[in-house]
RNA sequence: ACGGCAAGUGGUUCUGUCGCCAUGUUCUUUGAGGAUAUGGAGGAAAGUCGGGACAACGCAGAGCACCAUACUUCCUAACGGGAAGGUCAUUUCGUUUUGAAACGGGCUGAACAGCAAGUGCCACAGAAAAUAACCGCCUCGUUUUGCUUCAGGCAAUGAUUGAGGUAAGGGUGAAAACGUGGGGUAAGAGCCUACGCUUUGUCGUGGCAACACGGCAAAGGGGUAAACCUUAUGGGUUGCAAGGCCAAAUAUGCCGGUGUUUUCGUUAAAUGCGGAAUAAGAAUUGCUCGUUCGACGCCGGCGGGUAGGUUGCUUGAGCUUCGGGGUAACCCGUGGCCUGGAUAAAUGACAGAAACCGUGCACAUACGGUACAGAAUCCCGCUUACAAGCUUGUCGUCCUU
RNA sequence: GGUCCCGUAGUUCAACGGAUAGAAUGUCAGAUUCCGGUUCUGAUGAUUCGGGUUCGAAUCCCGGCGGGAUCA
């Protein structure tokens, strides 16, 4: 890491630091930002200049009108987020990443229904793989 | 015994791997990061329906309006909550009785003050929906026809019309002017009377009280207040996106239209035009008084900035052991315990096992299932949702006596 | 998270506490036309749900469900 900011984003964990939450940020990311679908996922994504925050800021947005109650929002954003933990070394073992751009991610879980853990990991991997297969 | 329904209780456990958030300790250290220890959703965290704590606001404050509540006593910080009691209603059981019914007990329910303070409303039907009136009944009189034994009488007590009395009877309707018998009268009527019902006032007894029982007097007034309202009691308004501090950025910004008031000038005079602000006025919770300010309000357009951090924030009407008081809700004393604080949202994911339930011929194996649901300032209630197991009540079927 | 509002035909709106819940539009059928449109006639179809007050509730009261607005 080049970066004088000591933020370890190694091995399997997703700490405070790579999640998106300046209003600003996510403000520009769903205005200026390009998206593309893989199903069950609207994807967006904006690179901008180095922010304060680790290289990929992610976040994760379940709809209120497809999931009334709260206790199926938290279950599909606590397994989004643990498949994209166990999976973010794909971006970052590629060397896709420019050292001073920060890539901002969003994920917009579109489906109606609760999908099962293996389902959502292996989507995750091919939407990561497509960020290196663009460039 | 099995099944259904209702109420209450209850809210699965363990291991491994990889993580998240907070706090403490410690190491490296400019920021920050690492290591380690401990802790990490609920009985409803939900609905946001009541009530508080806490906070800001009005320039102090008072009254009105508005809103809420409504048998009694008690509990509580408070409540539209809870406990006990009273009354009424529904239902059920027992006793007495030929029966009607009465008495006693239980379950359930009640916005359970006042329509006998005033006003309004009561469709259709019905004579009439609350002042009593229409048909009818009765009395007295007017006019008039026929017959006749002719100052009169008769025509089923003729017909007609006027005045008065009356509420017995009148297909209805959710509801009909106290009920039944007797007297009374021209006809009738609680007009009188016997038995009974209801209400109000008053006295006595019991009860803290609601109220119950009994005596006396007056009365008979249909329903509706989840109709307006009256009475009593309570409530200032807004809510943690309240509010404080730090950082950043700052402009009670500019233009146009319009309204209100006073004054000056113009003018014959102005409601017009131009300039100004002593008082008019404006602000102040919806209004008034009061208070404060010295011009202000309303509408439209243009334009700038911040939308980060921290505090509020979790020790509190807290949980609990034992003892005491109280029918109970609950209260008092004493000892112990510390138990989430996230902020685009932590409290998890995966794998395996156990426990329980269902399917299955049976032990085992196998397959499937384990509810409702996720803190957002914090409490006390209420309401709603809920799998298995357990408890109680009730209904049905079958078996035994 | 707090505060507030609304729920009537498929759609847009009406309806003093009096039930046969009305109008426009839409849909369907028929007539007119060579066919379609227009026009005419007829039909269709609703009070968000559950309790309560009342003789009677879309309307009044309570609770649930659904939808919407707003906040610095």
């Amino acid at each position: 890491m080049t970066d004088n900011r000591n933020i370890n984003t190694q091995g399997e964990i997703f700490g405070k630091a790579e999640r998106l939450h300046s209003r600003k940020l996510i403000e520009r990311l769903f205005k200026e930002g390009d998206f593309f679908f893989k199903y069950p996922f609207k994807v967006f994504y904006f690179e901008t200049e180095k922010e304060k925050i680790a290289p990929v800021g992610i976040l994760i947005s379940v709809s209120k009108k497809n999931f009334k109650k709260a206790v199926d929002r938290n279950k599909i954003k606590r397994l989004i987020r643990e498949s994209y933990r166990k999976n973010k070394s794909i971006l970052y073992e590629s060397d896709h990443l420019k050292k001073d751009k920060s890539l901002l991610i969003g994920l917009i879980y579109t489906a109606k229904t609760i999908l099962p853990f293996k389902v959502l990991e292996k989507k995750i991997i091919l939407i990561l793989r497509q960020f290196f297969k663009e460039k």
